[in-house]
DNA sequence: GTAGAGTCTGGACTTAGGTCCAGAGTCAAG
DNA sequence: CTTGACTCTGGACCTAAGTCCAGACTCTAC
């Protein structure tokens, strides 16, 4: 199997493929004698896991963590529990950031509403 | 006034007041002979109107933007108005979306608590 | 054997909003 | 008149997760 069978079936490119073998979610591939990587069904299934990690809020660098523990047979159900938490904690600091900057805005455009504009009438 | 009283006066840095300038958000600053810069206390004003902003979610381009329409009197309560339903639906598809992966870990967290971890079963 | 598609490398580029640096010059107090 | 704090410029660097590129090479089907 080479790049871009492997890209097109995990539904990424194959610049993708090449920066996460960089990066260490994919091990360093076989060769060909040519130079061209050799792949198996195994590194579709785990940039599948990658991206299926990415889109709960994992970093990188968390992706490979993970999968590294895994690998390693050290991916007890309390260590997945911490990663999951420190995401969603994270994810959770975040969001609480943009809602405080969402009803900042929201009044403001209240003010708006009531034609005291804070920015057209000066007043900062 | 010299550049550093300014930013110690709006709260920012040194260089955040020279990029400022650079950006657009303060116009060019005058020069003395020296070449250091001049400022008086509209420059203070200024930069506190747009971290005043930028905390309500503008982008640096959109704080120019709303700058600029106000220093030319084009400012109204409908533009102000427009700029910040734009800010406001920008930040409700960031927040959606973090919450959408907010979602997604709390349950795959659930399954952790109830023994059936994806990633160490390799449920993936 | 040739055309066209695929792959290789290394490095530069992207977004956003700054931050940091060196080396040179300037200002103000004592 | 010296000293220490300040300012100047231009450009490099930071994070994150890729994306894009040129120029060279390889593979596959016909």
């Amino acid at each position: 199997m080479k790049i871009g069978q492997v890209a097109r079936e995990a539904g990424v490119t194959v610049d993708t493929v090449r920066f996460y073998e960089r990066r260490g979610i994919l091990p360093a591939a076989e060769r060909r004698p040519s130079g061209y990587r050799v792949f198996n069904a195994t590194a579709v299934e785990r940039i599948r896991m990658a991206r299926a990690l990415q889109e709960l809020g994992f970093t990188l660098d968390e992706v490979v963590d993970a999968l590294t523990a895994h690998d390693q047979g050290g991916a007890t159900c309390d260590s997945e529990r911490w990663r999951l938490e420190a995401v969603v904690n994270r994810l959770d600091a975040k969001i609480a950031e943009l809602a405080r900057a969402r009803h900042a805005a929201v009044r403001s455009l209240q003010d708006c509403q009531a034609g005291r504009c804070r920015l057209t009438n000066g007043r900062f």
